[in-house]
DNA sequence: GCTCGTTTTGAAATCGATTGCAAAGCCTGT
DNA sequence: ACAGGCTTTGCAATCGATTTCAAAACGAGC
């Protein structure tokens, strides 16, 4: 910068002012400045803009990324909520720090802001670390949380309404006129149990309930196998907490001969690709990451100027399809 | 700094090198720093470090993410990718910028680096910035590009081998005595193109190229019908450019009553979720984006180092599945 | 007790910007 | 010609670390 400052025949705080459009400078020396800077490639060093402005308009995206190498990440779900918080963030001119909740975690969540040199943190779903986010909260630190709505939350957090998800599937299933319905999802899962409980208020009569070890595929149908080996009578409406989940049940009921829909019915959740491109395209419950982005980095804003950003739960749709 | 270095009753040098695990401060006094600082809940300030080691140990990851909003991201490979690549540097202590390759050639490519505060990039996907790329690695910035080999590439690619991808699909094709081959995708893709050309190229005899408008399900699924409208004899190899394309068209043979695999087989490209779950489960072709995250990095490190990296073919492996 | 080599420590400079404050320059009105 | 108000400019301090280099402390050997 002194150098740019030389040949333009100003001091440095001059030029510092000319790039940042102050008006402070005048026109005709703005634009000489910016006209010589161009010229010569120069562009502000941004550790040392960040450290004098004690600011970094940089945020931190926290995933659990750890499920990747195992799981193939079963729903692009989670890289399309993450494009549409990329994108709502440059829209403000906010860069993305993406962060494993590993790293992230190494030096606890409360220093990630210094740590990292980000200004704000958006996490990923709490997995688990509700009681470590309310101690964020109380810290003052400013962050959002796109996961399940938690009564004791004190903190904002951006999620679907996945009670209604599952009240929504249990009405349609009514409306088919079914009888006996099932919920299968694996148990410990905050979000999904909340589709389960959606799902099984609304219902009324009994749901049963089929626990599966994990989100995959492989889980969701072996599970449903054993079960329809088991000679028990088969459901006739099935809801899976996921659209994968949803896939893996339903090539088991395929292998058993159970026709859907005529049969049973089935249900995914998350309106992924699977859903849409599979055949029969599958009935399931959508969530619009797009909306649910812009209103993360809103609210994210808000925290970080200090007001305090209230939480929201976001509708959510069915689409009835062919299941 | 200043006042962990008080309350240790030493300077801050001494703490700074105490932090840094240096040899320069006795163990004694760098238990105490550290016990001081812990208890203080101190970390140093990223920017502050970053400033005065020139260098950030953090990465810039350029996706095309504009493609997001509209075409709902079509394939979980570039999820997967992210997420290895991000793993990968995480096990050097490297911290991930993600970037919208809009954002990132805002200031221009070559500014990047002070521009965002990082030590290297990855780019991926060429997406048409190949000369810009030529020009950014005659400069000496530090990246690597996950993509498509081209000829005059003066930088390092890591990429799949498409044309041995092509070659592979076409043997399976032969070894099942199919006669009437076709491949669909989009023209100007890259490297699609080259799936194309080796798949063309082990073939031999004639190929029918089905053009398709982008990468959709949709654009496939009704390229298919139009073509299996036209009353010419339908294809009994049909080799599509990734899997979303395949499912695309395999649901347009469906509807025609073309029976897979019997009468018609059908191949994909990238394995993802969506071929395995589908019924029948799709065969396709399968990119190991673990290894190539992990090469990615190691020759980002290499040329971060001053070291030329090479560039890498990576192997590719049908997996015959049921169609 | 003194010298010499080692280990530890600290003073001061530095990284590359931004900003508070004072001074300079320029008009305008009298 | 000069006071008074505005617009521009620059000096110097500052952000929070790291690193060079010189000095202090320590031990060993004679």
């Amino acid at each position: 910068m002194d150098d740019i400052a030389r040949l333009a025949g100003v001091s440095k705080p001059t030029v510092s002012r000319a790039l940042q459009d102050s008006p402070l400078v005048s026109d005709e020396t703005k634009r000489k400045i910016l006209e010589i800077a161009r010229r010569h490639g120069y562009v502000v060093n941004r550790n040392a803009q960040n450290l004098r402005r004690r600011r970094s308009d940089t945020i931190a995206v926290v995933i659990d990324f750890p499920h990747l190498p195992e799981n193939r990440l079963s729903d692009p779900f989670h890289f399309e909520l993450l494009g549409n918080i990329a994108n709502a963030l440059s829209v403000r001119q906010q860069d993305v720090l993406l962060c494993s909740s590993l790293s992230a975690q190494a030096g606890g969540f409360e220093h990630l802001l210094s740590n990292k040199g980000v200004d704000g943190i958006i996490f990923m779903g709490q997995s688990g670390h509700h009681e470590e986010f309310r101690a964020l909260a109380k810290a003052g630190v400013p962050f959002v949380v796109c996961g399940a709505h938690l009564e004791d939350a004190n903190y904002c957090v951006v999620g679907s309404d996945n009670m209604l998800g599952g009240r929504l599937v249990a009405q349609h299933f009514s409306s088919l006129k079914r009888k006996r319905a099932m919920f299968l999802g694996p148990h410990g899962h905050i979000e999904i149990g909340q589709r389960h409980q959606g799902f099984a208020e609304e219902w009324g009569a009994a749901v049963e309930d089929l626990e599966v070890p994990d989100l995959s595929f492989i889980g969701a149908r072996d599970a449903m196998r054993t079960r329809l080996d088991s000679g028990k009578p088969a459901p006739d409406a099935l809801f899976a907490g996921s659209d994968t989940m949803a896939l893996g049940a339903l090539a088991a009921l395929r292998e058993h001969g159970v026709d859907v829909p005529t049969t049973c019915n089935v249900c995914g959740y998350d309106d992924s690709p699977l859903a849409l491109h599979h055949s029969p395209a599958l009935t399931t419950v959508r969530q619009d990451t797009r909306i649910a982005g812009a209103i993360l980095v809103e609210r994210l804003m808000q925290s970080m100027q200090g007001t305090s950003a209230p939480s929201i739960l976001l509708p959510t749709d069915l689409i009835v399809r062919a299941t």
